[in-house]
DNA sequence: AGCACGCCGACT
DNA sequence: GTCGGCGTGCTC
């Protein structure tokens, strides 16, 4: 009887569940009928605890069925993932604390995909020549080097698609990540030129449809080039040989939700698992990738154009946001017809008000919120009335909102000249998020890179250092195109920095403090966000990190408790984290984890 | 995620 | 004595 059960094929199968019970996968009998449909990859119906549901093949042996039971069907007609990307997606779900089946979820296109050949690559036009030949040609050949990073001021799209060409030419496959759609698209429309037919578009924002054509192509067709947003990082790509990734430190690279999947993260595990070549793009690499070990290249001259710096401490008394020096450049250039970029890091019309007699702050009696301008409290509708500290009625504005830097720019320049992102102005005052539309520019002004580089995060030099470096790129190349940061530190290194073209001697110093501090990338950071946690939480978080890490907290913020986990190596603590946040969410907790935390 | 199982109160 | 409420726990 034994021997009708031995030697028969048998699947190891994660169900589609997003539970860590499910990790490991169940055995199933694979029927005679679905043997030849079946690879590690495939997605597959299977009955489980009484009904059915879709399952992902993780493993396929052969040995004794008897009391497993069977694969119902095959859903689709490719496998989602080969061996090698299912490597990259186990670790991670290990290194994100999160369930296997989430990642594979992500790896799978939103639709079934149908349809098995691909079609022969298009012809393609010319190639022009590439700023990092040496890398193009060892992608084109299939040999594997280390990651490089290429300093370059903006023009990504064509610099990406040169880097490209030799691959595509060669019939590999090339795959281009930015940080934002608008960004993929201008890449995209600078590669369709050359690459034609063979490229495909991955934007979230499109139709399911769309979007799993263009992963079909791409998993079935040789000498295809993807351009999208950080999703693509985990199509499974026919012949793929190089992969470019613009930008790598923008928010955009980064998922905000649990997993919270890096880009650069999971193509570096990918690059080394899967044997293809990596070339990051932009004017400020992270400590993080510097870190990892990267070929830096330069191209000659300075990485963004030329940058004066106004010391705000030669400005007289009660002198306005602006400085006399960057209102005579705004003035030139709405005199000559052109455009200006005014760059504040608050939105609203500023941060914070004081007394102007005894300088508290301005709280909202009833609710504790800092108020904007008026008095009504803008969380609870109350009256805010005088100081409560000395009942003086003079409060004054603190830091510099857009709405603060729009009106005081309208009194000097007129009120149809200046408006916010969008709005067409010739000056045009805004934010972080409203860069990425600005449209090239004669005159970019950072109000106040204090605010940015004085921010209460480890990170903030770093950052202020690749924002700035971004608004200065803004500016379009030409005799009397300028940018002109405010500063009250013009001896900060970030400022230096900046003045210099560079950043890299700034980020090794950078990398040097952070060692002596313990913080990323010399260490590791896990964040731990939780809704309702049960009372036992604190104790059995603290038991399951042990002595590997640190843990700080818990702390209230915004209805939610927070801890801080920190360690040298927290390998150990992501794995002992796995069945604690399983007990959070099982006991009706919501259950945040933020690992490698942009912001703290 | 669901579906079974179990342990309680309300009802024929 | 049975039906059904929903709080735990397991799923090859």
């Amino acid at each position: 009887v034994a021997n009708r059960h031995e030697n028969k094929p048998i699947v190891q199968v994660v169900p589609d569940l997003p539970t860590f019970a499910v990790d490991d996968g169940f055995a199933y009998r694979l029927p005679e009928s679905l043997a030849r449909d079946v690879q590690v990859g495939s997605m597959v119906r299977v009955p489980l605890s009484g009904r059915r549901v879709r399952g992902y093949v993780v493993g396929m042996r052969h040995g004794d069925d008897r009391g497993l039971k069977e694969v119902v069907s095959v859903s689709g007609e490719l496998p989602v993932f080969t061996p090698r990307l299912l490597e990259t997606l186990r670790w991670c779900a290990v290194h994100y604390v999160a369930p296997l089946a989430v990642l594979l979820r992500r790896a799978a296109p939103a639709s079934l995909p149908r349809g098995t050949r691909g079609e022969p690559a298009p012809p393609m036009g010319e190639v022009p020549a590439g700023p990092v030949p040496r890398l193009s040609e060892a992608s084109a050949s299939g040999r594997h080097v280390r990651p490089h990073y290429l300093l370059a001021s903006g023009k990504w799209g064509e610099r990406a698609l040169a880097a490209a060409g030799p691959v595509l030419a060669a019939g590999r496959s090339a795959m281009v990540v930015a940080p934002t759609a608008a960004e993929a698209e201008v890449v995209a429309g600078a590669a369709g030129k050359v690459a034609g037919e063979r490229l495909l578009l991955g934007l979230s924002e499109h139709p399911d449809r769309e979007q799993t054509a263009a992963w079909m192509r791409a998993r079935l067709t040789p000498g295809s080039l993807v351009v999208g947003t950080r999703g693509v990082a985990l199509w499974p790509v026919a012949g793929l040989a190089l992969v470019i990734v613009v930008d790598e430190g923008r928010r955009g690279m980064k998922e905000r939700q649990t997993p919270t999947v890096h880009v650069r993260e999971v193509i570096r595990r990918r690059a080394a698992v899967e044997r293809f070549n990596l070339l990051f793009v932009g004017r400020v690499p992270t400590t993080e990738l510097l870190a990892a070990g990267v070929e830096v290249v330069r191209l000659p001259g300075r990485t963004w154009p030329l940058v004066e710096v106004v010391d705000r401490r030669d400005d007289p008394p009660r002198s306005g946001l602006i400085s006399d020096r960057a209102l005579m450049a705004l003035h030139l250039v709405v005199k000559e017809g052109g455009r200006a970029f005014v760059f504040t890091h608050r939105r609203g019309y500023a941060p914070a008000f004081r007394c102007g007699a005894c300088r508290t702050l301005r709280r909202c009696p009833a609710c504790g919120a800092r108020p904007e301008r008026g008095d009504a409290c803008p969380r609870c509708g109350g009256t805010l009335g005088p100081c409560a500290a000395c009942g003086a009625g003079r409060f004054e504005p603190l830091g510099a909102g857009v709405g603060r830097v729009t009106e005081e720019l309208r009194r000097v320049l007129g009120r149809d000249r200046v408006g916010e992102g969008g709005s067409g102005a010739p000056v045009l005052v805004g934010t972080e998020r409203d860069l990425v539309a600005v449209p090239p520019v004669r005159l970019a002004v950072a109000v106040d890179a204090d605010g940015l580089l004085l921010a209460p995060n480890y990170r903030a030099g770093e950052e202020g250092l690749r924002l700035l470096a971004r608004l200065v790129g803004t500016v379009e190349q030409g005799s009397g195109r300028r940018s002109i940061v405010q500063t009250a530190q013009p001896e900060h290194p970030v400022i230096v920095a900046l003045r210099r073209g560079d950043p890299l001697p700034y980020l090794q110093e950078e990398l040097e403090n952070r060692s002596a501090l313990g913080f990323p990338p010399a260490g590791e950071i896990i964040v731990l966000e939780v809704r309702e946690p049960p009372s036992d939480a604190d104790a059995r978080l603290r038991e399951a990190v042990g002595e590997s890490g640190a843990v700080l907290g818990p702390a209230e913020r915004r209805g939610r408790t927070r801890w801080l986990i920190q360690g040298s190596s927290l390998g150990g603590t992501r794995v002992a984290l796995r069945p604690l946040v399983q007990h959070l969410r099982d006991s009706g907790a919501r259950v945040h984890v933020d690992v490698d935390p942009l912001d703290l």
